[in-house]
DNA sequence: TTGTAGGCGTTATCAC
DNA sequence: GTGATAACGCCTACAA
């Protein structure tokens, strides 16, 4: 690898005066300056931003750490980030903590012992007296941890709402909830968005709330258990798009015809919903626009700049598809 | 951030006998090295990997470079790479490259900025020299580029056979096939292996061979014109399962059962695959396995150890469902 | 306008 | 056994 040495060597001039060039710091004269320019391409050097970082202590990388990206949302949020990443002249390190406090604690520690300079955070494990700990910017997405910490998020009570009563507007009678981990924020403000429009209905009753845990395998089990308990149910609203997939296997199982029979509803907006054969009505989380948000307020944070606010809740779509 | 040399003035002792109780190395007294180990503990003191990087001219970081992992294929390979990767102590940058050269080019290029100890790639547009020219250790996942470079793939040429021969079996007697990308390795071993099986039958022609891109949406649409120009068609081979599904869509678009009236089988055993109604008939890749065994070689490679073979071909598995 | 030198936090080579 | 000290490659006072 060549190095700043040898720019300055073949140059004829010092490191010092290289650096500048480089860095575009200091003065230069135009004759200098073309001649280390000349340097630098011959000897196709580029700087190493290794000892750039040993010296500036920050590394122009950035940390991700989510609970797995073989969750179908993530990907989308991944690409996003790391576009807006790259296109800031960042790089990001991957990291799936499968909600395991230890695990996101591990890597946490191997991050900032790599000099990340700010971290996006998927996780509703760890808690706020950590992150600062920290002493690096950290930006949540998808999960809130606390008011106090910079957060993407989307609006998920309104969308419940919007959901459960877009279902009633369709003349379903008997709606039903496949709700997600109770450890998990986003799962309970779907749920008490479900609630806030059934739970004043004469024929609701707790028991049409099932609980899921954000994977289809689960939620087609308790859905068949809740088709077969609960026969009147006509409607299910699905806290995330994975189990309303389940809930459309169950249905099938069960021999209902969707969305004859029985209309399913989901949250999320990923690209298996569009897969799906029916497809799949859901409310769509604008997935791009959350990952390049966190990643240019976690860049914005890192450079210094002011931030007019720090909680972002991104607005929610109904996207009427096959399954109501 | 605490450093060796506080480290170092905390137990009394020079930042050598820290170093060497850190790594282990030379002698030490018991009692210095309890000494020290008790001031590590006390200052919560964890070395800078970007010193020791510098040093050592090596980072404990891996570059993963991938088309896109929007892809449902690369999720599952991410996630194997990943855990493979820390749980040996390494951590990994993830690059989207949208199979553009230039876009990949400019990630190398970074990556070795960041001294990366080695990459995994899956690509068709980086040639061997490029490769070559890295001088670090590189393993191609999923794409061959050369046979001397490490690679990991799947037999996709037998895979292919085993598929159509399957839709064969199953009493098919105009069997489709919707290929994927021509500059893309993988497709044209596909495409080969329907041909061996298929090339020999009186009724085929080369208009059963359409052309797909990976993709869903471009997969319904020239199915879809593929079923109403060759009405006869009933049975169809998409190289990978995205397509199968687009294929799907086509069929039903069509007025046309699965499988009843034509059955489909995909490639790959993506998690999608398992998700669409009917479940998706299957060529199954070893996904995680191929992911961990390319961060398992690119390791060893990277330290020095001697490897066996590097060019590892898996195979791939039959996976039947309900849309055959 | 340019160069010298010290330091970022580690590791490794020598002395002692 | 332990401690100075010179790298690693870069940046930035400070001098010149």
């Amino acid at each position: 690898m060549v190095s700043i040495r040898d720019v300055a060597k073949h140059a004829s001039v010092s490191v010092a005066t290289v650096s500048r060039v480089l860095n575009d710091k200091g003065y230069v004269s135009v004759e200098t300056r073309k001649k280390v320019e000349a340097a630098i391409a011959e000897l196709n050097y580029r700087p190493n931003e290794v000892a750039r970082s040993l010296f500036k202590k920050q590394s122009k990388t950035l940390g991700l750490i989510l609970p797995d990206i073989m969750n179908p949302f993530f990907p989308e949020l991944a690409r996003a980030i790391e576009d807006t990443a790259a296109k800031l002249g960042y790089t990001v390190i991957l990291c799936n903590s499968d909600e395991d406090e230890e695990k996101a604690q591990r890597y946490l520690d191997i991050l900032l012992q790599k000099y990340v300079d700010g971290i996006i955070l998927a996780s509703n494990t760890i808690r706020e007296k950590t992150i600062r700990e920290l002493n690096i910017p950290v930006v949540c997405i998808d999960r809130e941890i606390s008011k106090d910490i910079p957060t993407i998020v989307v609006d998920n009570k309104k969308g419940a709402r919007t959901a459960t009563q877009f279902l009633k507007d369709k003349g379903r009678k008997r709606i039903a909830h496949i709700r997600g981990p109770f450890d998990v924020s986003n799962a309970n403000e779907r749920c008490e968005g479900y609630l806030g429009i059934v739970s004043s209905e004469d024929w609701f009753t707790e028991s049409y709330i099932i609980n899921g845990n954000y994977h289809m395998e689960t939620a087609t089990k308790v859905a068949l258990a809740l088709l077969q308990s609960h026969p009147e149910v006509d409607g299910i609203f699905a806290a995330n798009d994975t189990m309303a997939i389940g809930a459309m296997k169950a249905a099938y199982q069960h021999g209902l015809k969707v969305p004859e029979d029985i209309s399913i509803i989901g949250f999320d907006g990923i690209a298996l919903a569009k897969a799906s054969i029916p497809e799949l009505t859901t409310i769509e989380q604008p997935l791009y626009a959350l990952g390049q948000k966190a990643a240019k307020v976690l860049i914005q944070l890192i450079e210094g700049q002011e931030i007019e606010k720090s909680f972002h809740q991104f607005d929610v779509q109904l996207v009427e598809r096959e399954s109501t």
